[in-house]
DNA sequence: TTTTTTCGTTGACATATGTCAAGATTTCTC
DNA sequence: GAGAAATCTTGACATATGTCAACGAAAAAA
């Protein structure tokens, strides 16, 4: 149950079977279905959580009701609106099970105790954030100022894996582009 | 020269003189001159810097030779590109002056002392790039699967001190649409 | 100041992408 | 396995945004 989790930190920050051991009773494990919620609009985001199995992702609703697609996310990594999380604002951001999911949620109560009384977490957390921003900061270079076609090639070469595990329409919303306009794409990249 | 780092570390992190002392020692002060560059591309980016006065602007190149802005940043805020410093592989992006700067400088060594040695320094940055992880989501909200006009005007909002002190075309390239949309877009603007 | 460079605006036109609607496929659910 | 949802594809058309080129205004450099 907490394999890929022990992974991630362990890959991060040296730690001893204890602090580990510390760590894990501080989380909650939770199976979720196919389209379950684990956080709504309008709600406070509290908690966040480590995908053990199964795909999550995360989006906002527009104006028109439609979803623009925020984050996905898989075994091994982290999911949650941390705008939210930190600073106690009503989240504008679902979260939403794409598969059956087993997950281990951190509360905010937990989160702070871990930092306050675990140095590793507090390590391991940095580590996170920072490759979280890089990570991020290369989604938006592969976003802003190209084409569609462009966004889509370059999310087809780095997520690879991605493109056969989630519906295509959103992805498309994940690129800021129509389904109509992703399918038209594929056709003419496949004639080639 | 250090009034406004130790102003953001305090707001962040409560700390003894001495510990801000340390800190201190650590950062090199440099001044550049408008249109310097603090890191081209090719380089690897081996250093962050703190905005004591000034204002940078990050970009990179694309394939036309176009810019495409990545960053602005101003006195009291980081800029670096976190991504080269971490992984230590070339950067894709170049650093410049925007206007006439006075920097601290903390170099790649310098960063990983303090890490180890001064926990509060290991806070600060968590909290740092926990925020710095929120903006750069928010940006990704206010950009994608937006209009031009949806995107200036929140732009506008969010950041009206910056539109008085950047370029217009940096501005548009920043959010990914042309300078002449971009006029376009302020004339219909202004016309209600 | 004068000169030069950078920056912003505007027009005419091209084009990528969105919109709406229908039908075909695939995938879930019972 | 049958029916119901969800998803993907395609066409016709609308429209936002890009491109290219020229000019004027503003700012920087000399």
């Amino acid at each position: 149950m907490f394999e890929l989790l022990i992974k991630s930190i362990q890959a991060k920050v040296p730690s001893t079977e204890e602090e580990l051991q510390l760590c894990k009773s501080h989380f909650t494990p939770k199976r979720l279905r196919r389209k379950q919620f684990l956080l709504q609009e309008g709600d406070v985001c509290n908690r966040t959580a480590f995908i053990e199995k199964g795909a999550m992702y995360s989006y906002t609703t527009d104006a028109k009701g439609g979803q623009r697609v925020m984050q996905f996310a898989f075994e091994g990594f982290w999911i949650s609106d941390l705008y939210s999380f930190f600073t106690r604002e009503e989240s504008k951001l679902n979260i939403e099970a794409l598969e059956d999911c087993e997950l281990l949620l951190l509360d905010h109560e937990q989160h702070e105790y871990l930092l306050k009384n675990v140095p590793q977490y507090e390590t391991y957390t940095r580590i996170l954030y920072q490759n979280a921003y890089v990570a991020l900061q290369q989604r938006l270079e592969g976003t802003i100022g190209l084409t569609a076609e462009e966004k889509y090639s370059k999310f087809a070469e780095q997520y690879s894996a991605i493109i056969n595990r989630v519906p295509q329409h959103l992805i498309a919303s994940y690129l800021g582009i129509t389904p109509e306009t992703l399918s038209r794409i594929r056709k003419q990249i496949a004639s080639r």
